[in-house]
DNA sequence: TATAGATGTTCAAATAACGCACATTTGTTG
DNA sequence: CAACAAATGTGCGTTATTTGAACATCTATA
């Protein structure tokens, strides 16, 4: 048996609490506006308008964040921290290209996506070049977890008392008419999930369309998921789906090979 | 005259060395390797062991790094921040659609980049889905300014004396062995590009690779560029490079309407 | 198993951060 | 347009946090 990793091994006076503030201003411009005044920053933080001030000067002088007159924004420095992430995990090298195969041979965009702090997260996304509809959505984008099909299925793959925990601190929001805000069948949908190894979730994040998910490796060990989505008018077609779940599960499996998930 | 934005309106006092710190060593995952261990990233920042430890068990905090046995990596949270300049930017909703149109009528991947201490940065990417090869750039990704179409075109939009400075303090790489190391000549063509508007790089950075790059914008305004890459063989023939350059000029004039620069 | 070298952790000294109070700018009203 | 009020920006003493040497622990090797 091996240690167990969520073992306590620091104490609070082992955190930085200048660092945690200082990555709370960063965050502030992913939650809130692009373009935020010190005031601003000061509000969305809950930090004192002097603490502001000496953070952000600092995430200026680092060149992480310019000014605008009396605004603020995040640089593209930004990037290149993530573009670490990315080079790291070869999603660029290994994935990306699985990605676009597959994406090609289906005529629509394939997502990769994993968990991180409560909501889907996607690493990489696949751009099918003759698809008229684009939904903005690009790597780094936050997609909620209870009402999207990559969420369900990322749900799926946690522990049973971890999507306990989590439904039952989750507030739903009701993102569409067709939202499902009822906890017990969003959580039976994902049991459905967990067995059926796919989840197919209609209209309930964007109205109109719908998504397909499927683990990368098998449930239980896998915790990223590759999903597909498109109007819900074809995505209700038998056919259709058949052939989607098909290509995606050969999609996983070749992930599943290719890019040795444990990294 | 509006008051010039590169003056100092702070001083040393008002930079938090401890969060300078912690994004040092946040970005030295991004130069070296991508699981380090505590001594490992101390050598790596140059930081005291204890100093190390502090940091980084904040960042394990935060979510930003997770450990395995002794070593420590990024956690996808770091895409989240950068999601916030890619949805604060409209890259995903605006200019990925751009590029994935022009990149299906060229059959080539169209990537836009900006200037970013001392290298191209990747904001966005195309991805064609029938390209047999994949250089394994995302976005995030940096690439060399002296030896690379986007990074010349990206200099070329630099003032004079800039580029100087540049050329000067910058050391030349010999990524191939077709690689320009004659600053002088490197200078003659960043001023071609400047003059011509568009530019052609060979081999200079990969082997058998070539890139052209045109500005989105006019030069001297512009702070961004789009540009093509692909198998040096193909990119000498006079009248795919004509074709290459007219779509993208017209791909960076879309942008450039749809995208308003100044965000 | 003994030993040396490397890595991890603690805690008093040193230092950097906090937030009050003051200065300045911005917006509003007579 | 001036005078006021409200909001924002900044210097500085106090206080809490960070530092790094000293100590503890782990790991590799013979």
């Amino acid at each position: 048996m091996t240690v167990n990793e969520t073992d306590i091994w620091y104490t609070e006076r082992d955190i930085s609490t200048t660092l945690v503030k200082g990555l709370k201003v960063l965050a502030a411009f992913e939650g809130g506006a692009a373009h935020m005044t010190l005031p601003e920053i000061g509000s969305e933080t809950g930090y004192d308008r002097a603490t502001v001030r000496r953070l952000v000067i600092t995430l200026f002088d680092e060149g992480l964040l310019v000014k605008k007159g009396k605004s603020f924004s995040l640089t593209p420095k930004v990037l290149v921290l993530a573009g670490g992430y990315l080079r790291g995990h070869r999603i660029g090298a290994t994935v990306q290209p699985i990605l676009n195969k597959y994406s090609e041979e289906m005529g629509r965009e394939i997502s990769m996506a994993t968990l991180c702090d409560g909501a889907a997260v996607y690493l990489a996304r696949s751009n099918i070049t003759g698809s008229a509809i684009s939904f903005g959505f690009t790597v780094g984008s936050r997609l909620p977890l209870p009402h999207t099909a990559v969420g369900r299925m990322l749900l799926a793959l946690e522990s049973e008392t971890a999507v306990q925990a989590f439904v039952k601190t989750s507030d739903l929001i009701g993102y569409t008419p067709q939202t499902n805000l009822d906890v017990l069948a969003i959580h039976e949908e994902i049991g459905k999930a967990s067995t059926q190894g796919h989840v197919i979730v209609h209209s309930e994040f964007e109205a109109g369309v719908s998504g397909m998910s499927v683990p990368i490796g098998r449930i239980g060990t896998a915790k990223t998921v590759i999903g597909v989505s498109g109007p819900t008018a074809t995505m209700q077609d038998p056919e259709i789906l058949k052939r989607c779940l098909s290509i995606l599960q050969i999609c996983a499996a070749e992930l599943c090979t290719a890019w040795h998930e444990g990294n």
